[in-house]
DNA sequence: TATCCAAGGTAAGTT
DNA sequence: AACTTACCTTGGATA
């Protein structure tokens, strides 16, 4: 494998890769001690991560094994390919997130949540492996959610070998729509298994991609996504947010309605959408992705 | 040890 | 359009 290092140092504000990966944005990683969600690692731990990478059509690659983790000030990687690009499209390392987190509004608990998790960035994933993990989030832990994309790739993924390490791809829309129900439901997905089953035969028969939502406006856009099955606006929103960038999106989750209710409850207009503007608004509007995220993880973890 | 319950919601059926 | 209800499974809480 090629390996390499980003120093720290050159990026537009802090980073810390624990956060980003392990902060319920992404079910794509996992981590090389096994670890994910369960054990504790320090904020600026050195664990390794690793995940199998789609050609991205914003970077041009090839697939590729990506390993990384961070320390000494670096993000030191190791890959099949030179994954300088790959990373800095993944996680967001083209941000400056000072400027982002310098452009939201004064808000105790905002400060709170940003403060504790100094360092995290948004997330870029590959827009079909994004679209499968959240259609499996509806009512579901994160850790579980993780085992199910684990299980899909384990299952119905490719098998790569790189110096005696071996990786899963994440299943192509082709593979995962010539897998029935059952076998679906054997993974323990649930009553998510028909929808995932129909969606990627929706994306395989070329009727509709995730991607295609891209072109879009942000409510245009949200609208768009919910044609595929199993996707409603909170796993549109995700699906917008963590992969396709559009950094409005406020996916209108358990937690950020607690939050809302707690803490901003003049934003509770009712339905969905207009819920959404309020507390996007709120937010900050153009980057309120941002603060959903931090939010997110910010209570999940206990904090008030 | 047994039971209960909520987990990053959505689809389908009613009013 | 807004409101109900059913839905798989399981780890963790409660009895």
């Amino acid at each position: 494998m090629e390996r390499g290092a980003i120093p720290l140092d050159t990026l537009d504000g802090p980073f810390d890769l624990q956060a980003t990966v392990e902060s319920g944005q992404s079910y794509l990683w996992t981590r090389a001690d096994g670890g994910m969600y369960e054990r504790d690692v320090a904020h600026g731990g050195d664990a390794w991560y690793e995940t199998v990478v789609p050609p991205l059509d914003a970077v041009g690659n090839d697939r590729a094994v990506v390993r990384v983790r961070q320390a000494d000030e670096r993000l030191v990687w190791e890959s099949t390919t030179d994954a300088v690009p790959i990373l800095t499209h993944l996680l967001r390392l083209d941000d400056d997130l000072d400027a982002i987190l310098g452009a939201t509004p004064d808000d105790s608990l905002l400060a709170r949540a940003y403060e504790a998790y100094r360092g995290m960035r948004l997330v870029r994933d590959p827009p079909f492996p994004c679209l499968i993990s959240f259609i499996c989030s509806a009512q579901m832990r994160v850790s579980r959610i993780h085992g199910m994309q684990r299980a899909l790739a384990t299952e119905y993924g490719d098998t790569l070998s790189v110096d005696g390490r071996t990786y899963h791809a994440f299943p192509t829309p082709t593979q995962l729509a010539a897998r029935t129900e059952e076998e679906l439901r054997a993974l323990k997905l649930g009553y998510r298994a028909p929808y995932v089953g129909r969606t990627a035969t929706m994306v395989a028969d070329g009727e509709a991609t995730p991607a295609a939502a891209g072109d879009r406006s942000y409510e245009d856009a949200r609208e768009y996504l919910t044609r595929f099955v199993g996707v409603g606006e909170k796993v549109a929103d995700c699906v917008l947010l963590f992969s396709l960038g559009y950094l409005e999106a406020v996916p209108l989750d358990t937690w950020i309605r607690s939050a809302i209710a707690d803490h901003y409850p003049d934003c509770d207009r009712g339905s969905y959408a207009e819920t959404s503007r309020a507390i996007r608004e709120r937010l900050g509007g153009e980057y309120a992705g941002y603060a959903q995220t931090y939010l997110f993880y910010y209570l999940r973890a206990g904090g008030e």
